[in-house]
DNA sequence: GAGAAATCGCATGGATGTCG
DNA sequence: CGACATCCATGCGATTTCTC
């Protein structure tokens, strides 16, 4: 039985998702939710685990990326697009969040798309701990789920592309291998199968996630157990980008 | 030299702790 | 669950730097 802050918090992501182009202040979240915005705040990062407003900017940045990658518009264009009013803002916070320039960030993708694993974050000179992460996904009772994506996240929610990633048929035991230095979350999502004939095998999508975990050269992290959960698709749209990010490719990749 | 992008300083609003 | 106080992160816009 979900609680009414929940379902409130639930709304104000897809509220985000919908409106995030616009100037959305947390009283007028809070507001819409039906909460004052000292509770919902106070709420808010306790369910999702960072605050509303940094959210929001996540979701901002993530359409820019995509704009970056896929469009020619230029740096000014996307920063309205996704509702900052300010290049300068724009290019500061992009660099803050994501640790490379717009500019750079798009010279990176049209030069040399992302293969599943590679981090633009990380820097090129930065020592990587030859670390294997082992762990094992596991479906709610009586769920049918089929393949699912599981990938390392510097934050516990899917933002960019994941640092490792890999696919597996079914939930089950993976293997990340060469998991850098730092600390770090697991998470996955399952997504539905196809029939032989192409049509959609409907069943509840499902998420789960795990940490934060620390890597480093001496410290391997422990064997992590993923519990994959049933959301609404409200929810999952907190796990849109992580299928951006994680493309098929070879386990443990 | 012009246009685009990045940087910087300041003002504003959000995050957080505490109390009712 | 709401209100208040305080600190600080964020956003704005002017200025500087870069690229062609």
């Amino acid at each position: 039985m979900e609680s009414a802050i929940t379902r409130a918090v639930v709304h104000v992501i897809a509220n985000m998702h919908h409106n995030f182009r616009e100037d959305l202040t947390i009283d007028d979240i809070a507001q819409a939710a039906g909460f004052s915005r000292f509770h919902l705040t106070r709420e808010f990062t306790h369910l999702i685990g960072v605050s509303p407003r940094r959210f929001l900017r996540a979701i901002r940045f993530e359409e820019a990326k995509r704009l970056l990658s896929d469009s020619r518009l230029n740096i000014a264009e996307i920063s309205h697009t996704v509702g900052y009013s300010s290049v300068g803002t724009f290019s500061s916070c992009f660099k803050s969040c994501t640790g490379i320039t717009p500019s750079a960030y798009r010279l990176l993708r049209s030069t040399a798309p992302l293969a599943a694993g590679e981090d633009p974050h990380r820097d090129a000179g930065a020592p990587t701990a030859p670390t294997t992460l082992h762990g094992h996904v596991q479906a709610p009772a009586g769920d049918q789920s089929g393949v699912v994506f599981v990938g390392l996240f510097p934050a516990p929610f899917p933002q960019g592309h994941p640092v490792r990633c890999t696919v597996l048929p079914r939930p089950g035991a993976f293997v990340l291998d060469n998991v850098p230095t730092g600390k770090w979350y697991v998470l996955a999502r399952s997504v539905t199968q196809r029939t032989g004939e192409g049509r959609q095998v409907r069943h509840t999508p499902t998420v789960g996630g795990f940490g934060p975990i620390t890597a480093s050269a001496d410290h391997a992290p422990e064997p992590v157990v993923l519990r994959l959960y049933r959301v609404n698709l409200a929810t999952l749209r907190l796990c849109s980008t992580a299928q951006q990010g994680l493309h098929p490719a070879p386990a443990g990749s």
